[in-house]
DNA sequence: ACCGTGACGAGCA
DNA sequence: ATGCTCGCCACGG
């Protein structure tokens, strides 16, 4: 699949990765990059999401790469976010989603749902 | 054109 | 785990 061209196609995937997303799981802003098509834009990502106006867009299941919440502790952003995904039955602490310890596949697995 | 900033990420100390 | 550097790139000043 060629990599998208025009900023707005760029923003128009990226939306439809962040979409994709099911309740009750998470992505990584680089993770939603590249199922947009777009390895590496991971800031991209964010510049999308911070412009977005659409309220059903499901911003609130990215998160940065090691699982925290983007926004600095504290912020309304922040705060939202974590009731957010605490609405949806993940696990939220000290602004980081727990994940499930021990191995496992590192996709899927770690990312998924809660288990 | 240059520079600082940012809802980022991988690598390395 | 924590902190820093560097790569990435759109924007505003």
């Amino acid at each position: 699949m060629a990599a998208a061209s025009s900023s707005e196609e760029s923003t128009r995937r990226i939306l439809a990765a962040v979409r994709a997303i099911p309740a009750g799981s998470v992505a990584g802003y680089g993770e939603v990059a590249r199922r947009a098509g777009l390895p590496g834009r991971a800031r991209l990502a964010a510049r999308v999401l911070a412009g977005n106006e659409d309220p059903a867009l499901p911003w609130h299941r990215v998160l940065r790469a090691d699982g925290r919440i983007a926004f600095p502790e504290g912020s309304s952003g922040y705060r939202e976010q974590c009731r957010r995904l605490r609405a949806e039955g993940v696990r939220v602490e000290a602004g980081r989603v727990r994940r499930a310890k021990g191995p496992r596949d590192l996709d899927e697995a770690v990312w998924g749902p809660e288990q």
